[in-house]
RNA sequence: GGUUCGGUAGUUCAGCUGGUUAGAAUACCUGCCUGUCACGCAGGGGGUCGCGGGUUCGAGUCCCGUCCGGACCGCCA
């Protein structure tokens, strides 16, 4: 070892000891008749001391040479500090050094290497190295690492087993576009790179594995966005024999020990919530619970009183903003402009104000007089000094886009706090989806997902009608998880591609492999994958999960610092048979 | 595929309705400084204003195209 000790250690009953230190130069202060190094390792911040008249004369020209994040080994004696810094768990101490070596030379990084650092986005990507030696990124990989033990650790006590299954897989038409692996042996065939393990978790089961858990790298060739990475990390888990409310204690506990043992925060039992009232309460699946605010449906005293854009409108629907009534002419504006952007797409914002003395205002006192406003004020609850802004138009539109202003306005006023946990399961999700352009049903989670028992009647009659046993664990507003109790029955799971669309043919190529084992006495069982990303970011309250991968990819998929993807040369193409379109050929 | 914001010193940014020699902070270099810890003081070097084209007497600034980056929509079973 080129060190006794770290540079976050040493302490006032260290003084006297003989130590050696090795790190990196945060800073060099030259004072002229002493210098001080402060020297950075992960654990730390130890100061070095050079002073004329104790330290060797050579030494200290040496010091006064040495330029950030130079890599040094200085051994010395530990000193009291003559005048002390609170702010550093070592600065009651300093190290008098009596002999250095400069282990390695820097060149002047790009960018600082401080908490606060100057340097942009890409820049930080492209010397990742050095962002990484920032203690922000360190500790978010650090607690990345805690989360990985104590998942393990929560899990292992659950009888679960970690299995891995294979990297290298098969392309199935169905969800996410896959990353695609050409295969040299067998030409002109490709693997693909999983979604996830689901269909090996499935037949893990019917292998009689019982508690399945895997932490493991999942692909989607989908385009990015600051919480998804084209390849991330999923705690995969799979159990036999369970229904859906043992799945979801089972997972409700791990969350929970998870941020017990990490947070030191105990959470309270999750709320359970439908999609039906999460759309209609909050118009997501994904609501932020942190604070209130829910929709207030206002269809039936807003029509027929001439107002074109609500008699037209299939819904008509508001949320209270509390003590709004104070917004001026311009947030007014700036919220109407908020909900028109072309990503949001309402065509306009109404707005009431409940005043002080109980009158009311609104952006439709032509239409709508008092009377019909305290109608409104009533059914929404907004009292005097708040403010009612409606949106009305297409019902999923329109929710959506005042889930959006929702999110917006928690945000204004301060309500998604980060400190705050607020964790749900949205249930009952439907089983499937209506696709415009392709025209036919997709499942809304997978096509294994089974169908509540009592509306597998309607599966053929009005398919868009069947709830599943799926569900989601909503965490601050993002989704952490999601899963659903299996089909393990050939013929449902048979019927299920047909309702998606598939010909027996296509169904038997691509999941023969699934049904055939279905066949040889496959258990019920049931399970959830958690975003693990995800759950680092939410963890420590972090919109993007980027700092929480090392070497994570940018917005267009692409790694900067290797600069990936590439080209490959023409021999290697020629030995994987294949040849690209001239476009791409350079 | 689309919307939107940005690209100016090593870095983060300012630079107005087009107008003389493109600035600040920080980093870097030199000198001074024995208790600093965002050290201080004095001085210095540092620019293809992303790239290409256009408008103009004149473009960092306006227009078109393009490349790069961020956020978002579509997409993500």
């Amino acid at each position: 070892m080129l060190r006794t000790h770290t540079c976050g250690e040493l302490r006032i009953d260290h003084v006297g000891k003989e130590v050696t230190l090795c790190g990196w130069v945060q800073t060099q202060r030259d004072k002229g008749g002493i210098v001080y190094i402060d020297l950075r390792d992960r654990y730390g911040i130890t100061q070095l001391i050079f002073e004329e008249g104790v330290t060797d004369e050579s030494l200290i020209k040496k010091a006064k040479a040495i330029g950030r994040e130079f890599v040094l080994k200085a051994e010395g004696e530990i000193v009291e500090r003559f005048s002390k810094n609170d702010k550093m768990a070592t600065g009651d101490v300093e190290i008098r050094v009596k002999s250095l070596s400069i282990l390695n030379k820097s060149k002047t990084p790009p960018f600082t290497i401080e908490d606060e650092t100057d340097g942009g986005e890409d820049l930080r990507m492209k010397y990742r190295y050095l962002d990484i030696r920032r203690e922000e990124v360190r500790k978010k990989l650090e607690l990345r690492h805690q989360m990985m033990q104590k998942v393990r650790e929560y899990l292992n006590g659950e009888k679960f087993v970690e299995v891995e299954t294979p990297y290298l897989i098969k392309s199935t038409p169905e969800g996410a576009r896959d990353f695609v692996v050409p295969s040299r042996m067998n030409n002109g065939e490709f693997y693909a790179l999983p979604q996830s393990p689901q269909t090996f978790k499935q037949l893990l089961m019917v292998a009689g594995m019982d508690r399945y858990f895997q932490i493991v790298k999942c692909f989607r060739d989908e385009d990015l966005r600051a919480d998804r990475q084209p390849e991330f990390t999923q705690i995969d888990c799979e159990m036999a024999f369970v229904e859906q409310e043992d799945v979801l204690n089972t997972f409700e506990g791990m969350t929970k020990f998870l941020y017990k043992e990490l947070k030191g925060v105990e959470l309270e039992d999750f709320q359970r919530i439908t999609y039906d009232e999460a759309m209609a309460k909050y118009g997501s699946d994904k609501p932020d619970l942190r604070f209130g605010m829910e929709f207030c449906e206002l269809n039936d005293l807003t029509h027929g009183k001439g107002f074109v854009v609500f008699d037209s409108a299939e819904l008509v629907v508001g949320i209270v903003a509390k003590g709004g009534a104070d917004y001026s002419r311009k947030q007014l504006d700036e919220l109407t402009d908020f909900v028109k952007k072309p990503q949001i797409g309402a065509k306009g914002l109404v707005y009431m104000k409940v005043n002080e003395d109980g009158t009311f205002k609104s952006s439709v006192d032509k239409f709508f007089d008092q009377e019909a406003q305290k109608a409104w004020a009533e059914k929404a609850g907004a009292e005097s000094g708040d403010l009612l802004l409606i949106l009305a138009g297409e019902k999923n539109q329109t929710r959506k886009a005042l889930n959006e202003l929702r999110l917006e306005l928690g945000e204004r006023l301060g309500l998604r706090d980060k400190k705050k946990v607020a964790a749900a399961w949205v249930v009952d999700f439907p089983l499937l989806e209506w696709e415009e352009e392709t025209g036919r049903y997709h499942a809304m989670h997978h096509p294994f997902t089974s169908p509540k028992m009592e509306d597998i009647g309607k599966l053929e009659s009005s398919p868009g009608e069947v709830k599943a046993n799926a569900y989601d664990l909503v965490i601050n507003g993002v989704e952490a998880g999601g899963g659903s109790i299996r089909i393990h029955d050939r013929e449902l799971q048979s019927k299920m591609f047909s309702v998606l669309g598939f010909s027996k043919e296509e169904a038997e190529a691509q999941f023969g492999f699934l049904m055939g084992a279905f066949e040889y006495g496959a258990p019920p069982h049931g399970g959830v994958a958690f975003g693990f990303d995800r759950l680092c970011a939410i963890m420590a309250g972090e919109q993007s999960i980027r700092d929480f991968i090392a070497f994570p990819k940018n917005n267009a998929g692409r790694d900067v610092m290797i600069d990936s993807p590439s080209k490959i040369s023409g021999e290697q193409l020629n030995e994987l048979g294949i040849t690209l379109s001239e476009k791409n050929e350079s």
